[in-house]
RNA sequence: GGCCCGUUCGUCUAGGGGUUAGGACGCCAGAUUUUCAUUCUGGAAACAGGGGUUCGAUUCCCCUACGGGCUACCA
């Protein structure tokens, strides 16, 4: 196989969804497992849907997820420019040379009567009301008019669009490579536009004329583009260039985890999930969606989710890397079915990538958030909080549920009092409280220990006591080992508030 | 409606003519833990339906049903 060269061309119409970040990793990881190059290119053929920092935006994901570019509008390469808005001048020609060998037209109809002939079709209840060939004979084309009635409209400056002349009735065949041989009839394709009356190339005919001068070898896309995927053959074949023509992908999609159809950037929080990698404000309505950065999901293991979308190694291993992913991807084995989006199982590979993080890295990352809260923590003391935190939480913030190492609680857990404060809980208390204070070496061994002896002393259960130091020096009722947080918190302030949460007990 | 694609536990999926149909998330139970969480053990839970082909189909073929995608001078 000659260099492989793949593309992740989306455009620039609003933030990037996780759909468009898995088609986006698939790419990437097809490429980097062939040693090949991941290029990227913006398709802004549309200049009516451009959202100002759409473009950044998927830039910034793309980096935050970790897929480098070896091609883009912003670093350049071999075959730019990378965004088809900066392509327009080299599109026309393209456009040209179908209509010279007769595999395109020019089409003069109006909006206005395009609609009116659906109707016309709907109306005669035609089972493929499209303009294809059985219609294009009765509009208003190069195909229809005289030669020099076209001259006079294309001197004259009217409007007009280039449709493909599709061929009649041929049986088209196609491989792909995830779906195996796709047919389909040419007549139930219509003659698509593929230049538009704005002077712009449609998707169509950028798309494949760009793949081609890019050199593209695959392209692996979203299952939505099967439909339009017969044209592009076709287009390939009237250009000529079969024989270096790009092998085609389709990727099934991701759907909603309720109800039906495709995860879509409207479901936005509706669903208690981001669909978006990073956060987004629509520039225009204000309005704010979450994305999976923002809710402290590791990039990591948002790679992971997305890559076990419709694709697995075939083996129990769940836990990949980028490099493992790297190594272990083959498009052979992604599945043809659409796969709904499962928010739990994404929490729990980031769970899994939390407890994977060494503590001093989770240290990094959770300063900022105490220093928000405005809580301080002597920094060599940061990563014993972290290893007393880390075990139940899911996401770096939940570590902030600690919060009592650093702060004395403001109030506390009632139902534990409620259950647990007995007539003599007060002198019980007040007694381990003083056998503690009379410790030298405060530890959780010790205070362990000291915490057995009187408890066989006194014959008491735990549950009687245990329960009511915890609330009243992390104000919860539960928590991390107790005796590790009175380490942590220290000999003074540990006995402060025991004494504390007795004083409130007596009034 | 038309065209195309798909269908294994609730979800993501492995498997593939003869299996106790495997794993993961979630759920339930038990054990451990002072508690929550963790960890461990166990459990419930699936081949859409009907026809073929075959000694034998969940696996291959056909039909039906259901789901999804597309059906713009949007990508």
């Amino acid at each position: 196989m000659s260099e492989v060269r793949v593309r992740f061309a989306p455009s620039p119409t609003g933030p990037l969804h996780m759909g468009g970040v898995r088609t986006a990793l698939f790419n990437y990881l097809f490429a980097k497992h062939h040693n090949g190059l991941f290029i990227l290119r913006i398709e802004d053929t549309d200049q009516t849907r451009y959202v100002p920092g759409a473009e950044d935006y998927i830039r910034e994901s793309l980096e935050w997820v970790g897929m480098s570019t070896d091609e883009d509008p912003w670093k350049g390469g071999k075959y730019g420019p990378y965004r088809q808005s900066e392509r327009k001048p080299m599109y026309r020609q393209y456009a040209d040379q179908l209509i010279e060998s007769g595999h395109a037209y020019y089409a003069f109809d109006s909006t206005e009567e395009l609609e009116e002939m659906r109707e016309r079709l709907k109306r005669a209840k035609v089972p493929n009301p499209q303009y294809n060939a059985a219609v294009r004979m009765t509009m208003k084309n190069s195909l229809t008019l005289s030669s020099d009635e076209v001259k006079k409209r294309l001197d004259n400056g009217d409007p007009y669009t280039i449709r493909v002349k599709i061929p009649r009735n041929e049986e088209l065949r196609f491989q792909d490579i995830i779906r195996g041989w796709v047919q389909v009839n040419t007549s139930s394709l219509d003659d698509k536009v593929i230049y538009k009356s704005d002077g712009m190339p449609t998707y169509h005919l950028a798309n494949i004329v760009d793949d081609h001068l890019m050199k593209i070898t695959h392209v692996i896309r979203g299952e939505e583009w099967l439909p339009s995927a017969p044209l592009h053959i076709l287009l390939y074949r009237f250009f000529g260039w079969e024989e270096t023509r790009p092998q085609f992908a389709h990727l099934p999609l991701i759907l909603k985890p309720d109800g039906n159809g495709k995860l879509s950037k409207r479901d936005g929080d509706r669903l208690g999930f981001p669909v978006f990698p990073l956060q987004w404000e629509d520039p225009v309505s204000k309005e704010i969606s979450s994305g999976y950065r923002e809710q402290g999901y590791f990039p990591e293991a948002f790679v992971n989710t997305l890559a076990f979308l419709g694709w697995n190694p075939g083996t129990d291993k769940e836990l990949y890397s980028m490099q493992e992913l790297i190594s272990d991807f083959s498009l052979e084995r992604v599945g043809k079915s659409g796969a709904k989006f499962d928010a739990d199982k994404t929490k729990w590979f980031n769970q899994q990538y939390l407890r994977e993080q060494p503590d001093d890295v989770l240290s990094e990352k959770l300063k900022p958030l105490l220093d928000k809260e405005g809580l301080s923590c002597d920094p060599k003391k940061i990563n014993s909080y972290v290893s007393l935190m880390k075990e139940r939480a899911v996401f770096v913030n939940e570590m902030l549920e600690g919060r009592y190492l650093l702060e004395r609680p403001s109030t506390y857990d009632n139902k534990t009092i409620s259950k647990k404060w007995k007539e003599n809980s007060a002198e019980i208390i007040g007694e381990m409280t003083s056998r503690f204070d009379r410790i030298d070496e405060f530890n959780a061994e010790t205070l362990h220990a000291t915490f057995q002896s009187f408890l066989s002393e006194k014959e008491l259960g735990m549950g009687s006591v245990l329960p009511l130091l915890r609330v009243f020096v992390t104000g919860q009722g539960a928590g991390p080992g107790m005796f590790n947080i009175m380490e942590f918190i220290g000999k003074k302030e540990s006995i402060e508030r025991l004494n504390l949460g007795l004083d409130k007990m007596a009034q």
